[in-house]
DNA sequence: CAAATCTGGGAGAGCGCTCTACCACCGTTG
DNA sequence: CAACGGTGGTAGAGCGCTCTCCCAGATTTG
């Protein structure tokens, strides 16, 4: 497929061909006969009354046909198993080239028992589910970046990722069986809350799997993070040498670990510059309660100069609150975010916010699970990455 | 999986089990002592030496032990195809819960030669791929709303998205070998250029396809699309309605049907209004190119008073260019967008935006192939869908 | 009441591939 | 020069499933 096969006419070809050959053993003759016969076996052979798709795919046993060797050899041609003389070689990869063979993939992994996917699950709350729409929020950025990293580790091993979606029960039953079905060799979990089942489940039908985040509750399966303490204090640090004394935190759910770690990191660092208390409300990641909270504490107190959100969703919606209470961004308050989203980057002013290197995160933990694929007998890891500040317009 | 077995320890059932059979022909003993002759099996089976995966998966034939009935009888009750006598079914039902069975899909799929799994092919333009990098813009909420909206009319069907992204002709060739090797039934396409190659391989090979927005050359693909024109004229319509005078717009790349006719649909509507000729600037899609865009329309006219461009990052782009020139939107300046991007919408101040209701034209594009994949003869069709105007901030 | 029809179950042939034997041939070597 | 290991090929047995026959028994019909 790679290389252009020499600008000669399709009939021209075989006289080349042969001669490469050379003195090999193969009878050149044989090789001529060959292909006749198979073009009229590949119509024979689709003589089922369905006229649709024509010509039907060619298989192992016709390239052995064509190239005059076994269906063996053809094979171990195709997957480099095992030494296959050069020649022999140039012979059956001609053959491929003639009758346009391709791998049927059902009947190969039927017996190695291996397909080339991976499930990605992106797991969302069973409550958000129970109105029959999709909970998870396709149309935050957060999702396409960590499919679009997952996709760049996955691509050049030649593995596909299958999408599914696990809310209710039933899905998560669709995945396991899925899995053990053996129609895909591993999975990618990225759930957007702390208490998802599917893990645990995962574990105990003992199938490859790497989370996105580190699981609310220990369990033997190997994961990616970012360093959310760090990052808090990246945030803490920043708001202080910005000279902000009135300092309050919007956390997300504190049964999210990441949402538990960004709080008690921010709150450490506050503490360390002398500010051993501060207000916190808490949402639950979503826009609507980012306005709640910050609506929230600028009812105990007015006269706030800075805000830490946990993620970007809910530090916008603050701006929406603190604009509505005539307070300005950042003249009056000064606002940092989590997650330095595309939301926050193009918003005006532009959102300060903690930069986790998602698609790098995503990508090695499809690396992850690929080097479980190969070898099973690798134990559990985590990989934490160490997040950075965007400074952008808001402080 | 569905009901659960009544509540008796394991080797009681067999007797209530005999019982419902009444007078079926089966003989109870077959049924008792299949059960342990089935345990035997699934371990002597997987006596390879990897102890790996404990348990080998139960097949056809064990629950067909199980059940004292042959295979196909076990096959038909799993598929629903012809009648099968209830009690028998219940005996085989209770032999799949027993042993666990789960259906092997490699297998299956290799003689039905049909996978429950439909390509999503993401099209970005080459050129930005040559560096590299993926050239999708993933972070773009676009891409999570189709995916979303997919998943919502797949998923019903029990039919899985694999995700696949075409750049380059290496790209191209996986997707079409994926489809011809049987490892998926179809083809749910998006593109973000106009002159995709893509479509036009997948008719040639014959593949059924659905894709995303009108192709630039005419084709026999069915397709969904907004009714671009209708959504331009609806934002003349609301910026005349408004008192705007000065309009220009900004316009995607031309040789991209939905740019044109978004344009033109503009341009006419506005000319209905008495405004015959109205600067245009192209741009593509991108934020920059909106910034470079509006720059360019306001160094002609420095009094423009309204804005249309063809996508939201480009009325975004724009906004940030009115306000590095010192023009307030909305007050001086009114920017109309296309998309409904969630960007769009949370942006300050909001972004009036023809909305496309991205989700169910992605429902209905897969509503659209799982109709072709049952019923091959159906034609080429196309479904359109009107856009609406959703005003915000900006105007 | 015999013949035709229907109903529900079983046997067995593959689907296309991989992989473990096994074998023929070659050049070495004691 | 017979015995020997290495190369490079073939043969053939499945992987787990579906699906087309085929057949036994029950039911209808002339």
């Amino acid at each position: 497929m790679g290389h252009d096969r020499p600008g000669a006419a399709p009939p021209a070809d075989d006289a080349p061909g042969t001669a490469t050959l050379g003195t090999a053993t193969l009878g050149t003759a044989t090789v001529g006969t060959g292909m006749l016969g198979t073009a009229t076996l590949g119509v024979g052979t689709v003589g089922t009354a369905t006229v649709e798709r024509a010509g039907g795919a060619p298989t192992l046993e016709d390239v052995a046909r064509v190239a005059g060797v076994s269906r063996a050899t053809v094979s171990r041609v195709v997957n480099g198993k095992r030494r296959v003389a050069p020649q022999i070689q140039d012979v059956v990869r001609e053959a491929i080239a003639t009758v346009g063979y391709v791998p049927n993939l059902a009947a190969r992994s039927l017996v190695t028992r291996r397909t080339g996917a991976v499930i990605v699950v992106v797991s969302g709350a069973e409550e958000a589910a129970a109105d029959g729409r999709v909970s998870v929020d396709f149309a935050d950025p957060f999702f396409g970046r960590v499919v679009g990293g997952m996709l760049r580790a996955l691509r050049p091993r030649d593995v596909d990722p299958i999408l599914m979606l696990a809310e209710t029960d039933a899905d998560r039953a669709r995945v396991i069986s899925a899995l053990s079905n053996g129609n895909a060799d591993g999975a990618l979990l990225v759930s957007t809350h702390g208490d998802d089942p599917l893990p645990g489940l995962l574990v105990e039908a003992g199938m490859p799997a790497v989370r996105f985040a580190r699981p609310a509750h220990p369990l033997p399966m190997s994961y990616v993070d970012v360093a959310n303490r760090d990052g808090a204090r990246l945030a803490a640090e920043h708001l202080v040498e910005r000279g902000r004394r009135r300092v309050v935190a919007i956390s997300g759910p504190l049964d999210v670990p990441s949402a538990r770690d960004r709080l008690s990191g921010f709150q450490d660092e506050m503490a360390r510059h002398g500010h051993a208390w501060i207000p916190v409300a808490t949402g639950n990641f979503t826009y609507g309660s980012g306005v709640a909270a910050m609506t929230e504490l600028l009812d105990q107190d007015g006269e706030i100069d800075a805000v830490f959100a946990s993620n970007d969703l809910m530090a916008l919606g603050a701006i929406e609150a603190l604009t509505a209470r005539g307070r300005r961004v950042p003249e009056d308050v000064a606002v940092v975010g989590f997650d330095d989203s595309s939301l926050g980057a193009h918003s005006r002013p532009g959102l300060t916010s903690v930069r986790q290197p998602i698609e790098e995160m995503a990508a090695e933990m499809a690396r992850i699970l690929l080097d479980v694929l190969a070898d099973p007998e690798r134990r559990v890891t985590s990989v934490i990455f160490e997040p950075t500040l965007v400074v952008r317009g808001t402080t």
